[in-house]
DNA sequence: GTAGAACCTGACGCTAACGTCAGGTGCAAA
DNA sequence: TTTGCACCTGACGTTAGCGTCAGGTTCTAC
């Protein structure tokens, strides 16, 4: 599939492909015009850097772990590099579940008032 | 107490401080000479915007939710605003998990093969 | 009354993740 | 073979949340 079908599959800006493809993290074989060809293996790979983006995860890092993700990563650097970014999500959700928190008493205080 | 002795109690920067009341979340009384004077209770509250920064809530979005939070938002607009933003955080919360979910896949996995 | 730390207001710099031209080329259909 | 849409490579623009001068003032201590 060519760019602009990956883009409306996967949900994400022409723009934002190449740019992964810019940082690394997408590859793609070229036409002999030299057009971006995708494997349809793609869609799923630009849907999980969604993912890792939205969990606050940036290119350079995803980039870091993406030996890890695609070969297994077996060395120590490279566990030890999830251990700690699975760490770092679990510190972050943490935070969410106390803003959250402190939402509902702001929320439920104002109810009480509304009574 | 000044904006120094501030700073190093919520853990932010002095910048960082004179940015938030530039966007209108912090507020503060000036000395004859027109230096910034808070009251303690400033320091709750720098650290509230910071659980709120963290959990992907913009400037803009905390000043728009502070009417609430301040006066405990008793208007339909502000209700719904609130509950709003409490949906965005479960959803942000879900795909944190979400991406948690795959990084554990993927280190069980590189854990497996380099049994 | 003076040194020096802390403070002031601009104002420009920075990074990430794209948006958005501009100017030119590939490709599929009629 | 000519539309005309999709694609290409630069390259500059944008936003948020500050960092970082610069050049000047206030406050506190001695």
């Amino acid at each position: 599939m060519r760019i602009g079908e990956l883009a409306k599959q996967s949900g994400v800006s022409v723009r934002a492909l190449r740019y992964y493809e810019e940082q690394g993290l997408l590859e793609s074989e070229r036409t002999p015009g030299g057009q971006r060809e995708y494997e349809s293996s793609a869609v799923d790979r630009v849907r999980f850097f969604q993912t890792l983006y939205s969990a606050g995860l940036s290119s350079r890092r995803i980039a870091e772990l993406l030996p890890c993700i695609d070969t297994g990563g077996t060395t120590k650097e490279q566990q030890a590099m999830l251990q700690s970014e699975r760490e770092a999500l679990a510190h972050r959700m943490a935070e969410l579940q106390e803003a959250s928190a402190r939402l509902d008493e702001v929320i439920t205080a104002s109810k009480a008032r509304s009574l």
